[in-house]
DNA sequence: AGGATGATGAAG
DNA sequence: TTCATCATCCTA
């Protein structure tokens, strides 16, 4: 299966609490101070997988997650994993339904995104002005650096940013 | 349509 | 105790 990144949150060690990494390495946020190219996957909330991007160099500690897919191929399969009864738009739009869809879990942790099973490709470039940046979701520290970046109206992220008009009744 | 809640584990 | 979540169950 296959699916095209539409929605990601950006993690940094510096001034970032927000992050994984903030605190220095650990047993579980290890792969964020690997090399980049890597996935690092946690487990979370007791239930749920998570999954990274590391994307700068070794020991920044920067790594990207992945919060909103748009199923491309494979999506019987997407379907199989996450329930027959989920509608198109609920396969991947959230961090750990993006695990789900891919089977991904802790058994990716550590592993490049170059792999036979699992790997990442360019797509065709979305234009800028289609990208928007918000605040990031779920969170609690560090709140205010804008670095969650969606495609503008796309169907498949996660929720909608603030800027949707409440009609009063 | 939207808010509350329970599930359940790793780290500090 | 906190936490980079989701499905399900309410209320309206």
């Amino acid at each position: 299966m296959c699916g095209r990144i539409v929605e990601v949150e950006a993690y940094h060690q510096d001034r970032d609490r927000a992050s994984h990494s903030y605190d220095g390495p650990t047993q579980r946020n290890r792969v964020m101070f690997g090399p980049p190219g890597n996935l690092y996957v946690y487990f979370i909330y007791g239930i749920h997988f998570c999954m990274n991007v590391v994307s700068e160099p070794e020991s920044l500690s920067v790594a990207v997650l992945i919060r909103a897919l748009e199923p491309v191929t494979g999506i019987d399969t997407m379907r199989r994993l996450r329930g027959e009864r989920v509608p198109d738009r609920n396969l991947s739009n959230g961090p750990a339904r993006c695990c789900q869809a891919l089977a991904v879990n802790r058994e990716q942790d550590g592993t490049c995104l170059q792999g036979p099973d699992l790997y990442l490709e360019q797509g065709s470039p979305c234009p800028p002005d289609q990208v928007v940046a918000a605040t990031r979701i779920g969170i609690t520290k560090s709140v205010e650096l804008p670095w969650r970046f969606l495609i503008k109206d796309n169907p498949h992220v996660s929720r909608k940013t603030a800027t949707a008009v409440k009609r009063r009744g």
